[in-house]
DNA sequence: AACATTACCAAGCTAGCGCTTGGTATAATG
DNA sequence: CATTATACCAAGCGCTAGCTTGGTAATGTT
């Protein structure tokens, strides 16, 4: 139920030490969690982290390139099985809620706050990555402005705002509350979409 | 041009101190930067800033504090001069990412990402003022939506993905760039609102 | 059997962190 | 003029953070 898209390598550890840091990043915020507290999730020492890391920044790298290619292979696939632009809009809006809320993949979330603790080297790779989605995202988006779903306008503005109203949404969605994520997304679509 | 419209008291290094701060915490995070950085940004020893505050985390407590107030009050003063809803819509907007964007005020950035660093009981005093802000906005757009500028829908969920939506553009943004924030502010609410 | 590799532990180093303390020049007050 | 309050400096303390190092049990590999 976990791990099941991304074929990682089958470095069970390894693994099981980057979920426990995207939750943890997520809980307390990557500099407020210590190696300590990574290896004691994980029930090792502290020191050995650094046999599969080379530092704690590494850590916060994979846990973020984890994010994000999890998010765009889980919505690239989604997509395929859209029939029209309207469904894909709502897909990938339910997706990528689902990806960022959900409690077994907590990486996202760091994705979203955490860049400035991020080596410079390796944040550019993680760019890269991240404006790859969101040209995935516009061209979702530029489709349904052609069909007239959603109000025509510039694609790169509205791709930024869509994204920027789903990812605040880990700022103050409740999962205890009575809207399930996939309710959420479709009222989220309904609130945006040109009347049908 | 700094300090206009809140009358805060008169303690000039200490009001350099906090503007500093908010400076240094939006670039480089709350975290990463050192009660040394921040004496050297206003010419002090670090052990001097804590003449003035208790501990670090009062200095963020001060800088979130400020950040919301001064957005408040900056708001609640350009709605008044407002005939329309679709105008206090679009002045809500515009005012909103002047605060969040500026280069002379940057005490909003920390309050959207630096929530775990703040001490709990200084949260709860931040939280509620953001809160009342959120009703502030969300009365704008209740009305919008009475009288049809917003398509119609739940008051409260459309705050939300709105400020998110306006908040993001703080990753993106670009005050180089060839977009002004007035001209953004227009864009943006022409994006979303109804057709007229 | 001999060796090599993997995946750790136990112990500890050091740089830098937030913060304290004792003192002092300057300005305000009685 | 004497006293008190203000706004700092100089020095440094204690702790904790990320990380290193030397060793070792378990598991291949030849």
């Amino acid at each position: 139920m976990a791990r099941m898209i991304s074929a990682e390598a089958q470095r069970p550890s390894r693994d099981a030490l980057v979920e426990a840091a995207a939750r943890l990043f997520r809980e307390k915020g990557y500099e407020r969690t210590t190696v300590r507290d990574l290896a004691d999730a994980v029930g090792m020492q502290s020191g050995s982290l650094f046999y599969h890391f080379a530092s704690k920044g590494e850590i916060l790298y994979e846990v973020m390139r984890r994010g994000i290619d999890d998010l765009t292979m889980a919505v690239r696939l989604e997509l395929k099985a859209c029939a029209s632009p309207r469904e894909e809009l709502i897909t990938m809006t339910r997706t990528h809620l689902r990806t960022l809320l959900s409690n077994t993949q907590a990486s996202l979330a760091s994705l979203l706050y955490e860049w400035r603790s991020l080596p410079d080297e390796q944040r550019d790779q993680v760019v890269t990555l991240r404006d790859q989605y969101e040209s995935l995202c516009r061209e979702v988006i530029s489709q349904a402005m052609e069909n007239g779903v959603v109000k025509q306008g510039d694609p790169r503005l509205m791709v930024r705002l869509w994204l920027g109203a789903l990812n605040w949404t880990s700022q103050w969605y409740n999962a205890e509350g009575s809207l399930g994520i996939d309710e959420l997304a479709e009222e989220i679509v309904d609130l945006i979409l040109v009347h049908d």
